[in-house]
DNA sequence: CGTGAGTTTGAGTGCGCTCAAGCTTAGTGG
DNA sequence: CCACTAAGCTTGAGCGCACTCAAACTCACG
């Protein structure tokens, strides 16, 4: 996850890291040619502000590695998180040039990006690509839609076991199998992030993160570090059986 | 909003009142044909749960007249509303059986709905129809990731100006222009229901409805009929004069 | 070591929840 | 036409969870 790449490495789509799971998942060889003549990459430091709410974007981007989040912020300072962007993730949306999130790299995040235009063009061209693009459109409400119950109607101990759940599910998932015990992990966030995330302040983050360690629902052993013997265990303080989609 | 369709007069597409937004808007007429040829028109009364979650779907409806919702139960009764859906809206998700929400009449609703397979091959086979329901799930998106803000984030007299602000827009811009002043428009939801939506009780939602309606912010003249007199006024109570892209 | 970002911990407060009546309104049948 | 009913709404009293404010601690990095 967190392993650099080196952008010289990534030249060949056939290589990419993400080739089954981003926006380009679904395109055949040649299809993948007119993407690859239009891509470029590009690489944010940690904590960078990839995009300010507001700007008109002049590209689309695919996370390829790194961690990023879509935020919104009231004008008192107030600020909710409404999107965790891991690897294959994409940014931006195409027939509007402008986004209304800030979109701020957590660790070093390197994209595949995509001028607004030709992708647009290429949209209309390869089914593939919109075919795609829809599903994980759909797969985005989903998640949201799931993170709204947990934002309406969980308490701070079970928002942050449905946080690590997700967390563990994505973050695992991408590397196969999940297996129910020992799961190691990292949050890739600051307990500020977290709080944003859950609708919390970060003081309650940190003590539930305490509580949960404390019964043994998790092992904390560098702050962001996270070890869960029993993953049922989690799923069981996170309010619903039902899990999550993700 | 609320006056009834008898099914038989909406036979022709052309004189549909949701032909311009639904997921056929951007259809042409021979395009449309083929819509025409496997769509059928069902209506639910009010309080009907049109879909469990978990129920797997044989059709794909489209909104005519009336209001549903989109929500989630907890195993202990815990509810949470995650979607509002008006006439025009989309019910349902292509390249997957089934649903994980449940769908509620509000209102007695008529929905436009396809089989699911052949409204399938017809995504397939018409461009125009898989780029309307792209821009569509988009919208949902955004409309979700706003509200994600208002769960996490606002107070509950916030709460209830920017729900009350949501509907004036997503009512009225049916019907066309939004005027500033002497905004009318109805609640189509029981107190319990705009509590579901946002995360609160519904004592809470009846105790800052009369608040707002103490401070003349709004005017309450049968429980869910609203009259906004300021519409700014009531913008400047939701906490962020952003506003939404509903 | 010194610094600063990130985290933990404590004490006190208040917003929204819970529980409990009572009220309003529309619909039904005598 | 009115009593009866039930669903929806309002109002009150008291409590508790998560917030606020404040201070101390940890740890990576110069």
């Amino acid at each position: 996850m967190t392993e650099l790449f080196s952008p010289k490495e990534l030249l060949r789509c056939a290589d990419c890291p993400i080739r089954k799971r981003a926006v380009c998942a679904y395109c055949e060889p040649a299809e993948l040619a007119d993407l690859d003549a239009i891509k470029s990459y590009k690489t944010f430091a940690a904590g960078e502000t990839m995009v300010w709410s507001g700007d008109v974007v002049s590209h689309f981007s695919s996370i390829v590695s790194g961690v990023a989040t879509l935020s919104q912020t009231l004008d008192d300072g107030r600020r909710q998180m409404v999107g965790l962007l891991l690897p294959s993730d994409f940014i931006g949306r195409p027939g509007r040039g402008q986004i209304t999130f800030d979109v701020e790299a957590k660790t070093e995040v390197t994209v595949c990006r995509f001028e607004c235009r030709p992708f647009e063009v290429l949209l209309g061209k390869i089914p593939h690509l919109r075919e795609r693009l829809l599903d994980m459109t759909m797969d985005d409400l989903d998640a949201a839609r799931e993170w709204m119950l947990v934002l309406g109607r969980k308490t701070a101990r079970e928002k942050i076991a449905s946080f690590l759940a997700i967390v563990a599910r994505r973050v695992l998932s991408v590397e196969g199998a999940m297996p129910e015990r020992d799961l190691e992990f990292d949050v890739m966030l600051t307990r500020e992030a977290m709080a944003d995330y859950l609708g919390l302040t970060l003081e309650t983050v940190s003590r539930q993160m305490n509580a949960l360690k404390k019964d043994g629902v998790i092992v904390l052993e560098k702050k962001r570090a996270i070890k869960v013997p029993v993953f049922s265990r989690l799923v069981a303080e996170t309010g619903d059986d039902t899990g999550f989609s993700f």
